[in-house]
RNA sequence: GGUGCCAUAUCUCAGUUGGUAGAGCAAAGGACUGAAAAUCCUUGUGUCCCCGGUUCGAUUCCUGGUGGCACCA
């Protein structure tokens, strides 16, 4: 029997959690986690993360191991995963990987460019000719180091153009040049399973469960990170709200008002990216019977 | 009961010197390769409250009605 991923897919909300234990119980495996924010052990509550009993049902990797204040990318995500697939698979034919983060799935899945990581101080000085100059002056640049990529970038995005631009400045050579956009083969088989809800059921369990992440104390959670709020690890949904709550911004029940709406958002673009990936075979929760058989028959 | 003001997109409101209308919020769609729960883009047909009148033409002016608000009894 060859090597199998079974990933496990889906917006926000709808269900993933309870079903990968599931399935990892069912093949005695583990879970990898592709959630870019449970990834850190200080935000618990507010990125619905494994429970410590779910955790004791079935091992996890990839949650709570960063802190705050670690810098993490989707390319460090793709290493550390293979890295650690390859010795899992010693000793199991089916490892479940489950999370929502796209862009993190596809890091695993297909893989991404080998571009250098950009160093602190290649950052710090793009963001400070960002802020300084604007970002037309930043397109101006980049228009000259990489008119390719320049091309078809889109220019409104600061990101884009910033990233593109840090590469340049640090290697010398055009971002062009290493972006590549293959797929890399990968020795293990992967079977995509997709978790899907009618939105009026999705909306209601994300309202819900924000409900229920207040109780459990996602205000206190937030007040005790709040000296990293200017980090990217808590440029998140439901601890930005929490924040500006904190400063006097918001009344309370506005920025739970808030942490629904932009994590129902947050479900949409999780659904408009995964929608495209053909290789998804789409599921409801409630059909484990299904999705179990559907995983057998692939996998006999 | 009387007087005044208001009634326009899911909501808050602009506006049309009479030629059937547009912002914000919300919502929806999309993009996405080292910050990704991030970042960015696109999208506004609605009995202009109802009946009638004036007019070539009324959401706009007029009579009446209904509902809301304010003040006076």
């Amino acid at each position: 029997m060859p090597h199998t991923l079974i990933v496990l897919i889906g917006p926000t909300g709808v269900g993933k959690t309870e079903l990968s234990l599931s399935i990892a119980e069912k093949y005695q495996t583990c879970i990898v986690s592709s959630d870019s924010r449970q990834l850190y052990a200080d935000l618990k509550i507010g990125t619905a993360a494994p429970t410590p009993e779910q955790l004791a049902r079935v091992p996890h990797h990839f949650v709570g191991t960063l802190k705050l204040t670690d810098y993490y990318s989707a390319a460090q995500y793709e290493s550390e995963v293979m890295a650690k697939l390859e010795e899992l698979f010693q000793e199991k034919d089916v490892v479940v990987l489950t999370g929502g983060s796209m862009m993190y799935v596809d890091a695993i899945c297909k893989g991404i460019d080998d571009i250098p990581t950009v160093d602190k101080e290649t950052r710090e000085l793009m963001l400070k000719k960002y802020e300084e100059e604007g970002l037309e002056h930043l397109c101006a640049e980049l228009k000259l180091m990489d008119p390719e990529y320049y091309n078809i970038v889109d220019l409104k995005n600061p990101k884009r153009v910033i990233h593109a631009l840090e590469i340049c400045y640090m290697t010398g050579k055009t971002y062009t040049s290493f972006r590549t956009r293959s797929t890399k083969e990968r020795p293990f088989r992967i079977i995509k399973i997709g978790l899907t809800r009618d939105r009026e059921e999705l909306y209601d369990r994300i309202n819900r469960r924000v409900d229920e992440m207040m109780k459990e104390g996602l205000l206190e959670e937030a007040k005790s990170v709040y000296e990293y709020k200017h980090l990217n690890s808590l440029n998140t949904v439901g601890y930005k709200e929490m924040f500006q709550y904190l400063d006097g911004e918001w009344t309370l029940d506005f920025a739970i008002e808030k942490v629904k709406q932009n994590s129902r958002i947050y479900s949409r673009k999780q659904m408009t990216w995964f929608k495209r990936d053909t290789d998804i075979t789409w599921f409801h929760p409630d059909q484990q019977e299904e999705i179990m058989n559907h995983i057998n028959n692939l996998l006999s």
